[in-house]
Order: structure tokens, then C-alpha cells, then sequence
DNA sequence: CCTTGACCCTGGAGTGGCTACAGAGTTCTA
DNA sequence: TAGAACTCTGTAGCCACTCCAGGGTCAAGG
């Protein structure tokens, strides 16, 4: 199998394949006597699963992990446990944040719902009210979580 | 006020007040004698006003063109209103496949409620399964989407 | 006066997970 | 036999920062 038969029996892109090979997701294949990548069906199937994993949102580098325990059997499986349990406390959190922004944005349309000019844009002058530290129909709370770090918003000199 | 100062009173890293001004963010503060940024309540309330929209997470591209609306008071907010419809679509869409993510990621974590040897655990087989095009707990479908882009999972050589 | 430590400067590299491209060679199809 | 379609390598770009090296500046304490 050529890398765009591959790539058409997955439905992973070309280059996104060799970009795995170049970061060690899979072992470099055999080549044919004019250089071409050949891939048998382990590589297809180990392809999937990644694909599988990123599905999940699983960072390469943890997927990477997950395939060095595949090889270990008889080994205790409680990492492959807290790898699991761990992304999804990271997609909950995320969640979370991302219910907020959906309140806020819709919000903030809220405020422009006719015609008018940019001056008597309600969305521009909330926006620009944050920026005096004025109270904002986006952000009630002066303090909230983005990406796991802490972002101060709605807040300014008066802090 | 310094750059620290600026950053103090705004929660925004040093690095990332430069990184703006190398980004045309906001206009290059006027130098002390001694090469220091010597900010105003201009900057302040500018570097407010993206954080507010980063917050939002609205890219510094379209943070960028709010600015550059907010010059232009008599022209019609239509371009505001359909920036912020456009981010709350994307909002929306993510959240709808990190609503899917987090049910998958749940009912993976089910197969693994023991402690056993990889050789025996739920999680890595259902994710191996999955590289075999057999039906798995986490992906129903064959097709979902993720990122705003196809991706085909759950299915294999047999496609 | 000297040291220490906190602050500031520039320029460049690194992050993750791709994606895109240049410039070359190879294979398939009409 | 021409041209399209595929493959190769190597490198750069994307986003929004974040970090670092290697230097300069400044105020407080000994």
C-alpha cells in the first residue's frame, strides 16, 4: 500500500501521515526500490488508532504512551486509567469554560439587534465599558477561567 | 507606568504587552530617556479592551478589526454584529463536539472499573478495536466531526 | 562605593498538530 | 509521448503566546 492508498483508507491526510512517522508514532516503513513508503495492514491499523485517540482529543505525546503500554501486556493497567480519567477532567473543564463563553457571546449579541451606526453599537460599547472597568452584560464576575489559566477580565485601574 | 506596572494592573504578562505591540495591537508606547515603555490609561484601557475580547476568545485578527471599527463611529455595525454572531457559531459548534467528546471519553472510562493488566483492560482494547473497524463503546458513528473538519473513525480496511 | 536583586531591553526559539509549499523525481493514463 | 497525478525531501507557516540568553538600568542595603 502507496502512502495515498493509506491516506485514502482512513482518511488521514498525506502529509499528516508522514508528519506521525516523523514524530516516531510509527516506525518508518519499508521502501521500494523507487523510494515510495509501502505500508501493510499493521500500519493501517495502528493508523486508525491514533486517529482514534485524536478523535478523543488525546495529545500525541499521550498516545505515544498508550502505545508503549500496548506492548507491555502483563504490566498493571492503572496509567492507561489515570490517562483517560485525566483527559476527561481536561475536556469537563474546558466544557465548562466553553458554557460560559456561549452565555456571554450571546449576550453581547443581544445588545445590537437593529441597524445602526458603529457609534450606537451596543456590542462595541459593552466591549469598550470593560475596558473602563465598568460592569459588562458579558463578564458579571471579575475573574474567570480560560485554558486552565486565570484571565482577569472586566476589571482594570480600580483593581 | 512601566511595563510591569501595566501588567500588574491588567493581569497580562510582560511578554504578551510586547508580543501585542509587535502585533500592531496597540501603537509603540513612547520611550523613557532610558529606553523604558512609558505607558497611559490609553494603553490601559486599550489592552483591557483585548483582553476582554480574547477572553471572549475572539482572534487578534478580528480583535484588530474591532479596533479598527471603533475609529469609524458613523459607519453601520453590521461587520460588528456578524463578528460576534460568526464567534458564537464557532462556540457553538465546539461545544456541540466537546459535548460528544465527553460522553465518549465517560463511556471509555466505564471499561476499565478493575484493577487488571493491560493485556486485560477495557480502555486499550475498545481503542484497539477501533484500529480493527470493529464497532467501539466510544464512536457510534462512523463519522464525526472534530476541529471543524471530517474525520473518519471507527472504521478501517474494510471501507 | 559596591553588591544584590528587581526590573527592563532585544532578538530568537519553542509549543502542538498539523498544513502548505518548493523543487525534484516517478508512475499512470490518453 | 505528453501531461496529469502521484511521491519524495526539507523547510516554513499557522495561532497566541511563552521562555530564554545576554545584556542594560536602577534603587536599596551594607
Amino acid at each position: 500500500m502507496r502512502i495515498g492508498e493509506l491516506s485514502a483508507a482512513t482518511g488521514v491526510d498525506v502529509e499528516t501521515i508522514r508528519y506521525y512517522e516523523r514524530e516516531k508514532l510509527f516506525a518508518a516503513p519499508v521502501r521500494q526500490a523507487n523510494g515510495y513508503r509501502a505500508y501493510g495492514t499493521i500500519h493501517l491499523e495502528r493508523l486508525s488508532f491514533i486517529r482514534h485517540c485524536r478523535a478523543l482529543e488525546i495529545p500525541l505525546a499521550d498516545i505515544r504512551r498508550l502505545l508503549e503500554f500496548a506492548t507491555q501486556p502483563t504490566a498493571p493497567c492503572g496509567d492507561i486509567d489515570h490517562l483517560i480519567e485525566e483527559q476527561l477532567l481536561k475536556v469537563r473543564a474546558r466544557l465548562k469554560s466553553m458554557r460560559a463563553l456561549e452565555r456571554q457571546l450571546a449576550e453581547l449579541r443581544k445588545r445590537c439587534d437593529a441597524h445602526h451606526s458603529i457609534g450606537e453599537c451596543g456590542i462595541l460599547h459593552e466591549l469598550v465599558a470593560a475596558a473602563h472597568g465598568e460592569a459588562c452584560a458579558c463578564h458579571s464576575a471579575d475573574v474567570f477561567v480560560t485554558k486552565g489559566r486565570r484571565v482577569i477580565v472586566g476589571s482594570g485601574p480600580t483593581r
